[in-house]
DNA sequence: TAAATAATGTTGCAATTGCAACATGTTAAT
DNA sequence: ATTAACATGTTGCAATTGCAACATTATTTA
């Protein structure tokens, strides 16, 4: 349902990827691809793998601008900061298709594959914007307490459970938070005294009841 | 170009607004909107007018969640939040139209004004997509003098100057970079000292070189 | 135009944070 | 199977931040 080519079969995907003059690639795991794709205007399509969009500051910090799992988008993603700061990199093998934004716009058949395909861009778009804004949302507190919770309580939503599990390393959630590692381990241990979570690993059981902190 | 009936006559889009149901709003400047709109897969578009999303969290914090202009969509940003926390402010008079996102893509009309409809929201979705990118990028900075580096010299790339006018208050500001008002102005302050920016009224003059810090 | 409301500006202080400098545990590569 | 590389965990300390409590200046609105 939210594959870019959901009802669309193989013959009409590959001609519709001819006529926008698309490209398919694939990457082993750890790789850096920025270069292959550095270009303005283009839409990257995560087919299958797991790629990260990586800012280095001038502080050597890292921060993951974006995590992309399979049907989800970037490229548009640079456009409008350009910069040799940014790079996307594979922590999976991935297929990615790169796809001329402009051609897609500009594309004139009406053929009811291309509309079916079209809808599908609109729904992993759609979904993009709700990541991006869950992100701001979990960014815009103002404590790494605060920071963690509300990435606890997204997650814990997402489930419908209070158990979780983190789909990275805590190295990762500190740079996806962008917090001090080492400072949010501090503030976990906090959680932790207090009772609110529980860590065994990579699985976190959050403990707010009917505590104003929970809706 | 951004405009979502970019090159559609009226006749065909009340016609396509008809059919998709949608519904178009008119609100007065300063009016809190949320209770008419607080539905999950919506798209609001926001065809004139200024929209503040905001979040009052239970310390009192004002965050801003998104800043909306001409043709930029919201809705779909509340899918996955839900939430009474959240509440879309008119901050002028605005209009509004709402579309049921699931109409769109059930909809199967093939008329060539309805395909031209559809990219003009990849646009605006692709826009919006873009304007996220950036508000992480900044928001991701750890500090405040960093926060305010990165907003600056985006603004200024974007206008293609050393000067930049800032679209809104300070107390504006310091609720879309997610830090307290006073010691952001703690940090003008410093930033002004050392000759890094010169602030007159809205009106920002960056000065930064060749520097590490632009590029 | 006066009063009310909102924005700007300043400062001390306590709380939070990032950073350095570690130790230990786990996973991957030769 | 051992090393190398990476993830987790801990702590002290200095820097940054949020908050409170103000004064002053703009901007609305009655």
């Amino acid at each position: 349902m939210n594959d870019l080519f959901y009802n669309i079969s193989d013959d009409e995907k590959e001609k519709i990827l001819r006529n926008l003059e698309a490209n398919t690639f694939n990457f082993q795991k750890n790789k850096t691809i920025l270069s292959s794709v550095k270009q303005e205007n283009i839409i990257g399509v995560l087919v299958s793998g797991y790629l990260q969009i990586i800012k280095n500051d001038y502080n050597g910090n890292k921060v993951i601008i974006d995590d992309l799992y399979d049907n989800s988008i970037f490229g548009t993603t640079m456009s409008s900061i350009s910069s040799s700061e940014y790079s996307i990199v594979t922590k999976e093998d991935s297929k990615i298709i790169i796809i001329y934004f402009d051609e897609i716009i500009k594309a004139n058949f009406v053929e009811q594959s291309y509309m079916q395909f079209i809808k599908n861009l609109l729904n992993i778009m759609s979904n993009k914007i709700n990541a991006n804004n869950v992100r701001i949302e979990i960014l815009s507190n103002k404590t790494t307490r605060n920071k963690l919770l509300s990435y606890f309580k997204i997650m814990s939503k997402k489930n419908k459970s209070n158990i979780l599990y983190l789909p990275y390393t805590f190295t990762d959630l500190a740079d996806y938070l962008s917090v001090d590692r080492t400072s949010m381990h501090r503030e976990l241990k906090n959680l932790k005294e207090e009772g609110l979570i529980e860590i065994k690993n990579k699985r976190i059981t959050l403990n707010l009841y009917d505590d104003n902190d929970f809706e």
